[in-house]
DNA sequence: CTCCAATCTTGTCACTGACAAGATTTGCGC
DNA sequence: GCGCAAATCTTGTCAGTGACAAGATTGGAG
């Protein structure tokens, strides 16, 4: 209280942002409307459009913090090929809301400058992983490509629900671990 | 003509259906409104509901067709474990409409009946691929959710435009060809 | 203290999804 | 052929939405 019935908000950028993360958490990142962002910020319903403009901008906001939280998860991981893989999976899950806005162009403003040096940051890191994956010289990228495709494609695969081991008790590390070893041989 | 000013459309389902992947190929699975399908196929903003209840249900008609095409070319592909995984990529790059709409489940209504029995038989096409990969028993599991991961991941990076190569001239099956190589050796 | 710019509100418009009620047509029993 | 029930499509309506315009409030630089 106190700040409750001042006219301005303080911070309410962020909280949008956040709102956006919970609705795309509870119902995907077309399950909500920009105006219920507003209500549960407490704001008049064209108060986050002076922030971000559009829908578009709200979403390309949260795939820009997705993308440098994302790179940042990566970078723990680097130099370990097989823990990136792991780390992959474990963002996706961790951070379902930014995962599920992230790898959907068609939602956000995919030339946002910003969004652009997060998402180069984090193909930097997962090139570097696929590289001491190699087993020989020439296979460079279509191993990248490969490792890439099968951390996206069990996360997807998980956070969809398509595997049915998503809907019992199994631990999605655990899967996500086996699951690349018996690609990647035993490196540990 | 003739039959244009007819009151009754003849083939309204198909139509809405037609039109809606149409929409979906051209501004994804939301970009679209009903009453926008309704104006394709040349009738009242109300007459899809008749067919389909609402949104969701045109939605669940659209993936429940896509499993049963899915499951079609895979079966087509079955026998050829490495065959499947291309032809896992050849049906979401050709029919990317039911691809973006089936692996999507918060838009329809999952629980469909005819829906779940398309998707099983796709599930289980995939199954005994992956058994034919495994290399050892016990693995099996694990083996089946990597080559699945592996081409879904491959399927929808491409589609969303994340790998640099899909913004080139680079063949999608040639480059899923080397992909699936470089991961389940050298079987051809 | 003043005034400017950033922040937020109020008001509005076309569009949408969903529903209700009515009009038209088809086809089936006979 | 005929009548009638059911299927198909239309018209009308309502609250909710995204986007925009114009105005109110506030903090802060000078």
């Amino acid at each position: 209280m106190g700040k409750a019935e001042s006219y301005h908000h303080g911070n309410l950028r962020r909280a949008v942002l956040d709102a956006a993360l919970a609705a795309v958490e509870e119902s995907g990142p077309s399950g909500w409307s920009l105006r219920e962002l507003a209500r549960r910020a407490g704001v008049s319903h064209a108060a986050p459009a002076h922030h971000f403009g559009d829908k578009a901008g709200v979403l390309t906001a949260v795939a820009a913090e997705g993308f440098e939280r994302f790179a940042d998860a990566l970078e723990r991981a680097a130099g370990d090929p097989y823990g990136s893989g792991v780390a992959y999976v474990r963002f996706a899950v961790d951070h379902r809301a930014y995962f599920e806005v992230m790898f959907r162009p068609e939602l956000y403003r995919a030339d946002d400058p910003e969004l652009l040096v997060a998402r180069d940051r984090a193909g930097a890191v997962l090139a570097a992983s696929g590289r001491k994956l190699s087993p020989g010289e020439g296979a460079e990228r279509a191993t990248t490509i490969a490792a890439w495709s099968l951390a996206h494609g069990f996360a997807s695969l998980w956070l969809n629900g398509a595997l049915p081991e998503s809907r019992g008790e199994v631990d999605v590390e655990e899967l996500a671990r086996e699951v690349l070893r018996v690609v990647f041989g035993g490196a540990e």
